[in-house]
DNA sequence: ATTAATCTATGACATATCCAATAGGAGAAA
DNA sequence: TTTCTCCTATTGGATATGTCATAGATTAAT
């Protein structure tokens, strides 16, 4: 049973901009249909095309690049609200791969209509290139986090950054969220090895700032941990269009 | 005397996506005029909105994000081609600066008549998310050398692509071509310290891969870079528009 | 001319992080 | 149950890279 666009359960949320009432409209159109996905699932192949593009509603996954050497850089981890395949859409083929890593729910989009989007919703072609946009400024903030930062700070901050996202997103109950990682996927986003990561994390839990175990992520010390991140005073969440 | 649109001595690049003839009408219009500016120049700040756009004509600069730690994250250099102030006409606010480090030139847009790009010229505004999605790509790859390679690796994959880059405009004659930054520019941008920066420069040039003094890189062994920057085979340069 | 400022260069030492190896735990498959 | 596989955990030793300190080279300022 599809959810309509009015009443997505994303849109209302602070951490969206506001949609008009005929670009909802629009959208619901451009909408053809929902796909559930289990964990494992790769929702984009690098290097190919892809004829459907999404949303995600509900799940969690990541992107990330293979490397030549046959490791992985992940590039960002994929939350609720997250657009799919604007790198299918507008260029040739998907510079990188995404996969669910826990059960999804997807809003799926017809890479045929793409265009159209632009041709008749000059308002929902602005909210795209927004859209990309906050994610470039995103992986500016991760390139400063890989190049500047120790071991414990590149993790702190990844916690602080996925938990802010997630409160946005109602995703937290008790200082505790739901992240559905490996302990490698944290390695690959961050460049450490997977051993310095456990330790990290180890060292983390036992100064009592945060835990992250059987896939729950724990703010244990949240003053502590934004300390230990670093985060610039004023920044906070950056408001995105939902599309 | 400025250049008109037509004749732009870039457009005609194999690098460049072709543009339609009333595309570059818009175009022509859109252009408020050029902009030359000396090395040093600040041309977009941080936090600040700008009330002009650009397109880099000639000379180079970077972005860079500064931290809370008071350390600089050079995001990436900027060549000819280059768009700079999207986030500025997008968001409502730069997350990044952006400084001129030889004499440039640029064409100026005004950002109060970015809206109307959208609404009137639905092309380029996929253009503007073409551009805006090229960057993201280039930003995840630069995330990936972060992530998982040396020092050497580093610097070597930072001069492979900027003189790739470099050579897809004409900037490159006799293996050579003018890289106007200093050793604490590339530092920051590859996450390396000044003093490793600088040894492992001295190595790649005792090495006789390459060598980059007083502003020029000359590649010497063009082979061995590639080896070193493990660059994965087909990939080369991505055609992006020109706007 | 002299001084100051900026950038490049080089050495010695400290350490964060990687790597190889091994083991335990939990869940899936048989 | 037993076996297998995947993930987390922990140790000890190796090393790439950072930090501190100093000096020469070049250019700008007085």
């Amino acid at each position: 049973m599809a959810v309509s666009c009015q009443d997505c359960p994303l849109r209302n949320l602070p951490l969206f901009t506001p949609m008009s009432q005929s670009e909802v409209a629009f959208m619901e159109k451009f909408k053809t249909g929902e796909l559930e996905v289990e964990p494992g699932t790769t929702l984009m192949m690098e290097g190919s095309n892809s004829p459907q593009l999404y949303t995600v509603l509900e799940g969690m996954g990541l992107r990330y690049k293979s490397m030549a050497s046959g490791e992985r850089q992940v590039v960002n981890m994929v939350l609720p609200g997250d657009f799919i395949g604007l790198q299918a859409g507008v260029m040739k083929e998907m510079q990188h791969s995404v996969e669910a890593t826990s059960a999804m729910k997807l809003c799926v989009f017809d890479s045929k209509n793409f265009w159209s989007l632009f041709r008749d919703h000059p308002e929902l072609a602005y909210d795209l290139t927004w859209i990309s946009a906050v994610e470039e400024h995103l992986l500016g903030e991760s390139l400063a986090v890989l190049g500047h930062m120790t071991g414990v700070q590149r993790i702190a901050s990844s916690f602080f950054r996925l938990y802010s996202r997630g409160a946005a997103l109602g995703l937290v109950k008790d200082a505790e969220m739901h992240l559905p990682y490996r302990q490698q996927d944290l390695a690959d986003a961050l460049g450490l090895s997977l051993v310095h990561t456990n330790k990290t994390l180890a060292k983390l839990r036992a100064d009592g700032v945060a835990s992250w175990q059987g896939g729950m992520l724990k703010i244990i010390d949240y003053e502590r941990l934004r300390d230990i991140a670093q985060v610039d005073g004023g920044a906070g969440l950056i408001k995105r269009p939902l599309i």
